[in-house]
DNA sequence: TGAAAATGATTGATCAATCAATCTTTAACA
DNA sequence: TGTTAAAGATTGATTGATCAATCATTTTCA
């Protein structure tokens, strides 16, 4: 007796509330604070679903970590590494990560505990740095674009540039814990730009 | 009865050890995954003696935070923020911030978790946000100094430029989990400057 | 000898995971 | 359309493990 669309989409539903609580969960209190029972309460859901949907809490917050970064890595690989103007690329690219960063910050904070711990949650950093390289390499193909053309200065290695650029990014949202709004985020992308060391200002 | 000298000693010696694989545990697997247990057998001491010496778990984990942010503060405001040249005293100022923070990694992990999870380790964020008020402000007088003196450009305010340099550090130390190498650091030092924008490079 | 530190077994609380019982949905058939 | 039975989802009480904290006993030291 199979299910139909019409509870298969209700059950995904329900799958997708545990796991946006479990996010916001583990990312203000960590992964032994956030109970199951925790989880069961803030998403509607008895203590034995969250085993329907999830295997187990270490699954369940492996999931957590896992497919937001599917959500958000095209969002942050949305820039042009061989583009006419690598200036204006690398500013509107910046403007891009700000805004991201500025509204991402619950699960940003889940992963700043993964990096912390690295060896704790080795299986969810090793998602994470596999994208991270990918990241990292494209902003510095960019840069090292600009750097061709002139617009930055060569001082810098573009893969230093890159780290140094992501750094900075992540330094930010620790820095600015619970301050979503975009007024005071803005203020630091000329300040990212600064990074790429521009030879006109 | 009171206490000889060398016994004395002796019990600041054992505290002493006992707060160092605190912080060394508490940094690699969490608040909740380090327990009594293991910072005992890590100590070399029994389970019980832990308690003579912190009256509870929270208490070693607070005195963890806090006791090491004593010795690193005038370590970390060790520049001037009035000098005869501040663009000489900035470079100064980075090289001396690179370098510690290229050696405390362990202890700036724990300080990831409390900034990461404020909400829930409320009394020891408290601690760290009044040094890092202070940090900041002495950075962002050494940046004003610079602006005035025209070593530095004044398109960026000096608390902006003070709080993106205080998440780069923080951004790097996360970034390069477990890279002491001065090498890579170093190269990082030329990038930070970036961010105060120097008129003459 | 007595005062204080050291020890680790015990206790009570908490939590992940299991599982038997119940409820809901679906499809076959009258 | 209404009835029924099987499949599968839902539930929360129970279980077993883990851990912080206590405390009675032992050891150390002046």
């Amino acid at each position: 007796m199979a299910l139909s669309d019409k509870q298969i989409r209700k059950m995904k539903a329900k799958r997708d509330k545990i796991l946006d609580q479990a996010i916001i969960l583990f990312s203000e209190h960590g992964y032994n604070d956030t109970t199951i029972s925790k989880v069961a309460k803030a998403s509607g859901v008895s203590f034995g679903s969250v085993f329907t949907y999830f295997e187990n809490k270490e699954e369940l917050f492996h999931h957590a970590v896992v497919e937001r970064l599917k959500d958000l890595s095209p969002l942050l690989l949305d820039f042009n590494s061989n583009p006419e103007d690598p200036y204006k690329e690398l500013e509107s690219m910046i403007d891009k990560h700000i805004r991201l960063f500025a509204n991402v910050g619950t699960y940003l904070r889940l992963v700043t505990q993964v990096i912390g711990q690295h060896q704790r949650f080795e299986r969810q950093f090793k998602e994470l740095d596999q994208f991270y390289r990918t990241f990292r390499y494209k902003i510095a193909d960019l840069v090292a674009q600009g750097q061709s053309s002139g617009q930055l200065h060569r001082e810098i290695d573009p893969i230093t540039s890159s780290i140094a650029y992501t750094s900075f990014l992540m330094g930010i949202r620790l820095n600015l814990a619970d301050q979503p709004e975009h007024d005071i985020w803005a203020d630091f992308a000329p300040v990212a730009m600064q990074l790429f060391s521009p030879n006109i200002s």
